[in-house]
DNA sequence: TCATTAGTTGAATGATTGTTCAACTGTTGA
DNA sequence: TCAACAGTTGAACAATCATTCAACTAATGA
């Protein structure tokens, strides 16, 4: 994750290196992508992004589904909120959690299509 | 990760938990899909993916320009060889790596797109 | 033939992370 | 007014993971 000032080898060819380092966008484009794709990359997670691409649910119910507590629930979309890949409206006391927008199905559903090529 | 038998709350949503339930896959695809995004989730390893869409490169090269060791790139590519997202040819000695298909990029390019929505 | 070099591997380590527990907030309705 | 309940939060813990180091394999070329 830290820049390093040596490395254990020589390059071995100088001019792609140069070319590729060239066209090399921030290190923080890199954090936010490799952040979006970590929510994708848990288990559970995906089972809740993908159980809310189906309908909206209460954190209860996700947990009932999911098998873990409403704690647990809370954190991870916690998280997903921070990422605006969920939203929720309130009723009463009950949140309605549902995906932000169509962008967060899309990336599930090529997850899907790729492990059933 | 581990199913558990008990929640601390009740299902608000019968209906709807039901429904969702009789849709949902066998908990070993959520963890493959989730096994791919993991690969894209970490920084390091996306820098490693966006450098080999640019050009095929060997392990000196990348360890160069990521500024890690070696044995970090080979630990990486990897992990990345057996989830089939990088293939290489072998010259010599050297072994030049690149993305195994269009998925890897396709899944890179929506990543990027994401974060500068 | 042997020193050099590209790459791999396994163990060790430090950092990150997902979950639980317990305590809390705020809303409801009796 | 207050008990019940949905949801949040922070601390603690266990598990996972990315990296390094050191030792190794295999190919090159002098």
């Amino acid at each position: 994750m830290e820049e390093r000032a040596y490395c254990d080898c020589d390059v071995i060819h100088e001019e792609i290196v140069r070319a590729v380092k060239k066209k090399v966008p921030p290190m923080e484009d890199y954090v936010d992508v490799a952040n979006l794709f970590k929510m994708f990359g848990d288990p559970s997670r995906m089972r809740l992004l993908h159980a809310l691409s189906m309908h909206e649910m209460c954190v209860c119910d996700l947990a009932v589904l999911l098998g873990v507590t409403k704690s647990a629930v809370s954190h991870q979309l916690k998280s997903l909120r921070l990422l605006n890949l969920v939203k929720y409206r309130k009723e009463g006391q009950v949140a309605f959690y549902s995906l932000a927008d169509d962008h967060v199905e899309a990336i599930i559903k090529i997850g899907f299509e790729h492990i059933r090529e």
